[in-house]
DNA sequence: GAGCTTAGCGACCGGTCGTGCTCTTTTCTA
DNA sequence: TAGAAAAGAGCACGACCGGTCGCTAAGCTC
């Protein structure tokens, strides 16, 4: 059993990869199997449908985003250099790693957010899981630590920044998307863990 | 020549309604013929082509973007008021207008960012006419007025937060997302206004 | 290396896609 | 109100969609 796991990782990477371009709807099970080198009825036999495949995809997305985002973070010092490395990792992921399709995660997010179904639930866990480590790492970012909505109130604002940047890069061709979203995240952490409780 | 303009309306109509659900690329022209009365062939009557359709869609969409959000805050004084109107008009937007899809700028912006072609470069020059009027607005907001960058920088920021909180409220159920969003707006109003030059 | 298991192929299914064609009905205009 | 022009129906097309089936060939285990 280990070609085949190898076989499936294949189609995997590139289902993602479409995945990243034309949202999971788009992607054809045709080009898939094209582009790794099968017949199309070949891929039946590593999932049992596209929904199958989706859910696999969102899940491969997911555990990357962990493994580069907040892995790295975790090795160091808890508050602001983990908020910092966790950031700039975040940036680095949406502008680097997928730069010819934009960041599948709020993809995937928009495509997601309005069609029930177990893609989107596993989606929604892994964010919400996200969000709380994060906002978690928040509160020890001050001595009297944060309050709970205060933690929140940062998280709802670093996420934001790189929902603009995103945006603003991608769609907007704008090249200081990402120097604009770091002052705005480093004065976020001035003030927040500046202010009195 | 009337009866044609109305059904034609009422087909974009349906259309804008699609896209914002699955898309542009996941609307199908049997669905939008059956939801507008009329046979798949009577929608070319209209449109020459699907994508002749999508360019007229981007078309309503930011009409009614600009209808909304823009003429609204035109007829107040400038600076604060003008912004303050904005951004309430465009949280209401994304909150209430599209309330079962999400706001279709946000969707039509992922889906054609990657996408070149007119209806992409359509909603480019719209949103860039956006940001324009909007850093401008932001100049006249002390009376020192701001430099170019930090208008840019503050639209960048207030941009995002509209961005952030669609994202909590459409993907993370966030209920509070849209007081978080006016509070962090509210915040940068008050140090952009506040900081010396 | 025999034998079971699994990966993968090719043909094919019913259905839907966007789009062209012809023909009829409705609407507007002079 | 007659006639041109527009609106729309009906149908068929070729391409592609996700998915199934039976078969072969390769891989894995003993």
């Amino acid at each position: 059993m280990k070609k085949g796991e190898a076989t499936k990782a294949r189609i995997l990477e590139e289902a993602t990869r479409q995945a990243a371009l034309r949202g999971l709807t788009g992607v054809s099970l045709n080009d898939v199997a094209e582009a790794v080198g099968l017949s199309k009825s070949g891929l039946f036999k590593h999932f049992e449908s596209k929904e199958d495949m989706h859910l696999a995809v969102v899940q491969m997305v997911t555990d990357r985003f962990s493994e580069l985002i907040r892995l790295p973070a975790s090795q160091l010092p808890p508050g602001r250099p983990r908020l910092e490395k966790i950031f700039e990792r975040w940036l680095q992921w949406c502008e680097d790693d997928w730069a010819e399709s934009g960041c599948p995660i709020m993809q995937l997010s928009v495509e997601l957010d309005d069609q029930p179904g177990p893609p989107r639930d596993l989606l929604h866990k892994q964010l919400q899981g996200f969000r709380k480590t994060v906002t978690r790492e928040f509160l020890s970012l001050r001595d009297p630590p944060l309050s709970d909505r205060e933690a929140q109130a940062a998280y709802f604002q670093m996420k934001s920044f790189v929902l603009g940047q995103s945006d603003a890069r991608r769609m907007m061709g704008d090249a200081d998307a990402r120097r604009s979203a770091q002052a705005a995240f480093e004065a976020l952490l001035d003030r927040t863990s500046r202010a009195a409780a």
